[in-house]
DNA sequence: CAATCGTGGCG
DNA sequence: TCGCCAAGATT
């Protein structure tokens, strides 16, 4: 019922991101799902084009020096994940004749590859049928679906089986349902002010039948940030990403006044592989 | 399960 | 201005 609306519209209305491009591969399609965790396109974008330029398979990218590939993950946030990423390179270039595996499986085995993003590259760069669940899908299914004004609390396998009861037997079919899923509920099923009046759904949405009830569930407390460790972390990296070399221990107690949280922010970036220490006591990232 | 992990734009 | 948010994963 609600494949048959969204499709259409989806191949229709669809914005053209350029991971989405038919000469996308799914290694291209791998690297933007890691850029896209909690990150918006727009940020997304210019990245990701340097990213295929620089690095148009997983073994290129594996033989980058991580200094590299952190200095190119720029700004984007979380850096982490282009640590997981360029891991996760490493593995499929060695374990999987640097093709990006197909199988959800496989792929959730990989370094910071969890069950949104494996589903994702099976579903957007092998066009296979799976539910492909993230804060869009899940908002979407609570409001057509289950009448609510937004998505409670994950419950993961029910999640799963909802998005499941959507899609369409054919896995290439199954595919644009899904992307239509995501790009609905990121574009017109927004969290704020959703643009019902453009939603091939409104009148098969149970949420709209319903009225429109405002959501009376729980909310995630929204992340602080001012004084976290976080700010501290970033204002770390970004002297060390910014610097041509190592740079002295000076350098990065500029950045912040509070001695203890600093060092322990430090210790913490050293811990995660975001930086090292040189011979002679500078600080650099990683070689 | 709840906390943690960056960043910047927008209403 | 500032709270809120943007295609999650890991521990």
């Amino acid at each position: 019922m609600l494949a048959e609306l969204i499709s259409p519209w989806f191949r229709a209305q669809a914005r053209d991101l350029p991971w989405r491009r038919p000469e996308t591969t799914p290694w291209g399609v791998l690297v933007s799902e890691f850029m896209l965790q909690q990150t918006p396109v727009a940020r997304v974008e210019p990245v990701w084009l340097d990213w295929m330029a620089r690095w148009p398979a997983p073994s290129a990218l594996a033989a980058a020096p991580r200094a590299d590939v952190l200095r190119a993950w720029g700004k984007l946030g979380y850096p982490r994940r282009a640590v997981r990423l360029h891991d996760a390179a490493a593995a499929i270039a060695e374990q999987h004749a640097d093709t990006v595996p197909s199988d959800v499986d496989a792929l959730e085995a990989l370094p910071g590859v969890g069950s949104y993003t494996a589903r994702a590259v099976a579903a957007f760069g092998y066009a296979r049928r799976t539910p492909v669940v993230d804060t869009n899908v899940r908002r979407v299914v609570a409001r057509a679906v289950h009448g609510q004004g937004d998505a409670g609390p994950a419950r993961v396998k029910a999640d799963l089986a909802d998005v499941d009861a959507l899609l369409p037997v054919g896995d290439a079919e199954a595919a644009v349902v899904s992307a239509g899923l995501m790009e609905l509920g990121a574009v017109v099923c927004t969290a704020r002010s959703p643009r019902c009046p453009l939603c091939p759904v409104e009148h098969a949405c149970a949420w709209v039948t319903a009225g429109r009830p405002a959501y009376d569930g729980p909310r995630r407390p929204v992340q602080g940030f001012a004084g976290t460790d976080r700010q501290v972390r970033g204002k770390l990296m970004d002297v060390l990403r910014t610097a041509l070399g190592p740079v002295e221990r000076a350098a990065l107690d500029a950045v912040w006044s509070d001695a203890g949280q600093r060092d322990r922010c430090l210790d913490s970036l050293l811990v995660d592989g975001l930086a090292e220490q040189t011979d002679d006591g500078r600080f650099a990232l990683p070689a």
